[in-house]
DNA sequence: GTTATAAGTCAATTCACTTGAGTAATCAAC
DNA sequence: GTTGATTACTCAAGTGAATTGACTTATAAC
């Protein structure tokens, strides 16, 4: 198993560790950078930036990528993430399907995958991983070799709580059996996240968030969820379940509703069933969308304002420097859920001169969750908060 | 948008200033450690906590306290916060009046006081902190001469944003001019907050968020606001305005209305004024609530489901350890609040065993907001995270 | 009394960062 | 075209804080 860097106990190494997430960090974020302009924004001196940057580059994590002249004084040598460097999995459970992807150190994807599921157990689970695995080695032996860890996500809530018992419900999982169980059939560190919050690290790693250090994401799944992002940090709550807004009520034409109840694609799906249609798939979705289908446009002119009072509660709670959409639905149908959302001015997020909209569409497209399960592990290894953790 | 990163990276001199934080944060969080325990505690080997401890104790912020003896072995040498090693000051900014507190390196405070402001501007303000510096010099030299910087509460939403103009507003304050006077005025490191964040650390300094890192505190000022605190860092989001929970609609008997149009210290008032009553004063309520009079006990009846609503969406959205409840609000009327709040059960936070009750009360009473100003300071020297700071 | 266990000290070593002196490459001015 | 200012970067020595390993002390159990 390839680690960033091998886990160590003394604490001038615990220190470099976080130093070489510092500056792979600030190299992922910028691009391109010289030791000097590095030095500057780790708060580091050259010399410390010098070695470590030897380093990343003796282990291939980042590589020269030429020189920059940028006035007086010698050009610097610039330096940006080798993509194959290094690469990470994600995998995504879902009732009746195991999504899997692996993303070069760019966030790019180089393999994705689908695996139908007739039993969603963790036995069967398990079985389908094994399969998993062997396709990954046959179709990319050198990104299996170089693979830092796997990202899972699987539907929350982790543990009983109020909410349990719905319908995304995987039978049988508990969240520390979870860990365990793709830990062992995967041999790998794992990182266990909900589909929002993967979400919003997939965008964060290579997307509409890259840069951003405070956001929120609403993600369309079966339902809906919120994923938090502060000061770089995923806020998860006391017991990893913070972003459950499918629950939440908000106001309709004609009284109140659960907001996955009026703005999630199982949503969608029981409207155009009560209209005699099928369920459709994402790309019958994407074409309903292209012929203005009115069950789909009405169902748009009912989410939208409830999205709004989502996005309203959003922006007073965490003032985020904005609120992204995106998942499950194809691009078209969100663009025009953000077009049809009319965000209240008294909120702490209408500000004169925001550097980002309120609302932007997120980047991912249909396999978000699956890009971000990868994410969560790229995320570790960009940000020094990890360093005493692996 | 221009952000002041905090430079995370770590030389041996800051691994010592975190190492230091981390020791003084245990020992105030747990009460009473010995040497081998801290050392399990805080990864570090004994005699690195042995070298601290000393350093500690040498400068008077820890004092040893006794032995235990907890079976087989040599008893361990217990220490525990020095209350005189040292002391912050809170300073809270309200429309007519500057409050002050300084609290020792427990949490206690040694000294409170209030100045009658009739001119809120800055330079009013500025003329009134000479004073009080000279009053705080007079009755506790010893106090004021090993203080470590002054936390200062005053009405958010700071910047330019869409709530701007309400009433609880400053007049001529900017976030930045702020910042300097106050460090100008008192000659030390400011910390600049809004009344519920505040709020929220003092209950975590001392209170009923000891020990707690994921909590909500809903703090009754003027209106009413939210204080995050996640993984023990106070979430601000990207502007520092998060938290505005009072402009957000809720549910009534007859439609919507803002939080604090029906759960605030103002709506409060004004339901009195319209039976022909005064402003109460802060014993005029808890004399009130003694007497069950009619009108608080309708306005209960009123705010109290509006508060039950704004906890599920805070209970939903962070999965807090618990709520906190607290402020400007007499104890039995809190009280009242919680006993007649009916939580929802689909909440991520209703779960079997919890450790914490789902809501709580507030132990800081009526200065909650200045203490919680000075427990800014306080926090800064038990967490790690400001290693890099100052 | 002996032994196991736990807390704690002392001295030597290690690791990564900093400091300070020096080199190299570019631009700008005369 | 030479000189000097400016910027990027290297090399070697020094420093600070933590770790390691051997040793001491105090208590409980047998």
């Amino acid at each position: 198993m390839l680690s960033i860097l091998p886990p160590q106990n003394t604490s001038p190494e615990r220190a470099k560790s976080l130093n070489r997430r510092l500056v792979l960090g600030r190299v992922h974020a910028t691009g391109e950078m010289g030791r000097a302009e590095l030095s500057r924004a780790c708060g580091l001196t050259i010399q410390a930036v010098s070695n470590i940057i030897a380093e990343l580059v003796e282990e291939g994590l980042i590589r020269e990528t030429g020189r920059r002249s940028t006035g007086r004084g010698l050009p610097a040598t610039l330096y940006a993430i080798n993509p194959k460097g290094a690469y990470a999995l994600g995998v995504e459970v879902r009732p009746n399907a195991l999504l899997a992807a692996v993303l070069d150190l760019t966030g790019r994807p180089v393999l994705t995958t689908r695996h139908a599921l007739t039993d969603a157990r963790p036995e069967a689970v398990s079985r389908e991983l094994q399969a998993l695995r062997l396709e990954m080695e046959q179709a990319q032996p050198e990104a299996v070799s170089r693979l830092l860890g796997a990202g899972v996500v699987m539907p929350g809530p982790f543990g009983t709580t109020g909410l349990s018992g719905t319908a995304a419900d995987l039978p049988g999982w508990h969240e520390l059996d979870a860990r365990a169980l793709f830990a062992e059939a995967l041999g790998m560190p794992i990182d266990l996240d909900n589909d929002a919050n993967a979400a919003a690290m997939a965008e964060r790693v290579k997307g509409a968030a890259q840069g951003l250090d405070d956001y929120a994401y609403l993600y369309f799944g079966t339902g809906i969820g919120l994923g938090l992002v502060s000061q770089g940090r995923r806020v998860a709550g006391a017991f990893g379940n913070a972003g459950e807004i499918g629950h939440l009520r908000m106001q309709t034409k004609d009284g109140t509703a659960a907001l996955e109840d009026v703005a999630s694609r199982l949503s969608l799906q029981r409207r155009l069933a009560a209209h005699g249609r099928d369920a459709p798939d994402f790309d019958t979705l994407a074409a309903l969308n292209a012929q203005d289908d009115a069950v789909l446009d009405e169902w748009i002119s009912i989410a939208a304002p409830a999205l709004a009072q989502a996005v309203h509660m959003i922006e007073n709670l965490f003032d985020p420097e904005t609120v992204i959409l995106g998942g499950a639905l194809p691009e078209g149908i969100v663009d025009r859920l953000i077009a049809r959302m009319a965000l209240p001015e008294n909120s702490v997020s209408n500000r004169p001169g925001r550097a980002h909209p309120r609302l932007t569409r997120g980047e991912c497209g249909r396999l978000t969750a699956t890009l971000g399960a990868a994410a969560l592990i790229l995320n570790r290894a960009f940000s020094p908060q990890f360093a005493a953790l692996d």
